[in-house]
RNA sequence: GGAGAGAUGGCUGAGGGGUCGAAAGCGCUCGCCUCGAAAGCGAGUAGGUGGGUAAGCCCUGCCUCGUGAGUUCGAAUCUCACUCUCUCCGCCA
């Protein structure tokens, strides 16, 4: 969320932003609705002022002994007047509030101007693409083959868009998820959680989920929780409305979770393998930092994420998101891009953002700091570290054998129980 | 799912219609004392949002005692609904 008051100050520099990020909002409108706002408040608030000090006259007479109906009788109408005035004052606010949360976060200055992803900046590589001399197999064919994905199970089970993994196949994500884990905590220095996957209204109102994008979202028909899109969700939302002490930042958390989304506007984009799917694992990464030290932790916790790709020894590399590319609620965005031979291209399996205090505003995280003084809100960021799923593919395509087996990457083999190569079904 | 109890400032915990944004204790901060520390003594110590002032650790309005509504001139205090926590019972991996 927007500060209100720097939209008040400052329209057309939001304006400017909101622009950049090529998104349409009615800004006058809003300012309409807060400058009415405020005029009702400052009535209303004189009017309270004056019943406090009136009713507090009125104990005295009582005490007294005297006679206070005039009073009363005077009160009875004021009050009436202050409700009339705070139930169109509510009315406003709720009317501020929704445009509000529906105002996405301006781009920072270094982020590169651009209407979508053919402006992202290409900012560094690692490794190089593998070079088969054989016909090289995608990881939906290589995952069957080897009997290690059922995409024909899930489709009976589910649906489309599930995948079922077998044998080293389960294994292999399993491990996965166990090598970030350890590396993240034991190297990098996150503290692990370990968070619900159904999450309430607030919770994703809070991360910037809610209430724009209800439609990519799954929802508990009974109950009304929704189940998480990514660990993001719950672990930005563990500090919301809390004041957190400026010595305990940065804070630095990861989590494994599954992953569930609809994405409605997606239907017919990549619908093969295991790249896209409704239900997916990724190891998280959450910070949260001091405002001026944020632009620094996203350096190193994409740096983190990177590191996982470098002990697999998986060819990627590191994309500057422009300013139309980017999510709704980031500041600033790295993708971190994976070599597919399957796409014969880099794709997406990691994204590394810094919202400032898009998030912490609407969900209320703060730091008072060390000094004391007034409390400000923190910065939040996140990055995959990272997408478990697509993980997987990259390793299957990238680590094929002309036999159609698969290399397990030695940073792997102690979470395979040794095992160095996936050879075919037994 | 059923029955009961509860929700107050960083924490414990009083207050049950009128100078209560809130006793007391703990914690924390500052000062005194000390070579230093502890103890002791003194002072301060919730959040939000407006206004004043050139600005401020200066003055000031309004809101907040789980959330929302209601009663009242006036609500932490009374009424209703909801949420959450705890205890017991049932069910359950």
């Amino acid at each position: 969320m927007l500060d209100i008051k720097q939209i008040r100050a400052n329209p057309e520099r939001v304006r400017e932003g909101l622009t950049k990020k090529g998104a349409q909002v009615a800004l006058e409108e809003l300012l309409q609705t807060d400058a009415r706002r405020r005029e009702q408040l400052g009535r209303v608030e004189t009017l309270k002022s004056r019943r406090n000090k009136v009713s507090e006259e009125v104990g005295r007479l009582k005490k007294a002994g005297k006679d206070s109906e005039t009073l009363t009788q005077e009160m009875r109408e004021v009050g009436q007047e202050i409700k009339a005035l705070d139930e169109e004052i509510r009315g406003l606010q709720t009317r501020l509030e929704e445009q509000l949360l529906n105002i996405p976060n301006l781009p920072h200055e270094s982020v590169p101007l651009g209407p979508n992803a053919s402006a992202n900046q290409e900012v560094r590589r690692w490794g190089s693409p593998p070079r088969f001399d054989f016909p090289a197999k995608a990881h939906w064919d290589l995952g069957v083959d080897l009997g290690l994905l059922d995409f024909e199970r899930a489709g009976k089970i589910s649906g489309a868009r599930f995948t079922l993994y077998r044998g080293p196949g389960a294994r292999l994500e399993r491990a996965l998820i166990n090598f970030m884990l350890d590396l993240h905590t034991g190297e990098h220095g996150y503290t692990e959680l370990f968070p619900p996957y159904m999450v309430n209204r607030e919770t994703m109102i809070g991360t910037g989920q809610l209430p724009k994008f209800e439609e990519d979202m799954f929802r508990v028909a009974n109950n009304g929780f929704y189940l998480i899109p990514t660990a993001e969700v719950p672990v930005t939302n563990i500090h919301r409305d809390e004041i957190l002490k400026e010595e305990d930042l940065p804070l630095y958390y990861t989590a494994y979770t599954a992953c569930f989304r609809a994405e409605a506007g997606a239907a017919g984009r990549d619908t093969r393998g295991l790249i896209r799917q409704h239900q997916f694992n990724k190891v998280e990464l959450v910070k949260f930092a001091r405002p001026d030290h944020s632009y620094a932790e996203l350096e190193s916790l994409t740096r983190n994420a990177e590191e996982v790709l470098k002990r697999l020894g998986l060819p990627y590399r590191v994309v500057l998101l422009c300013s139309g590319d980017m999510s709704f609620a980031s500041a600033k965005t790295y993708d971190l891009e994976v070599w597919l031979p399957s796409y014969n291209d880099y794709k997406e399996i990691s994204s590394c953002s810094n919202f400032e205090e898009f998030q912490a505003r609407r969900a209320n995280i703060r730091f008072r700091p060390a000094g004391g003084g007034k409390t400000e809100f923190v910065h939040t960021l996140n990055g995959s570290g990272v997408a478990v799923g697509r993980t997987v593919a990259a390793i299957m395509e990238n680590y094929q054998n002309p036999d159609g087996s698969i290399t397990i990457p030695e940073a792997l083999r102690p979470y395979m129980g040794g095992l160095t190569r996936i050879t075919g079904p037994k």
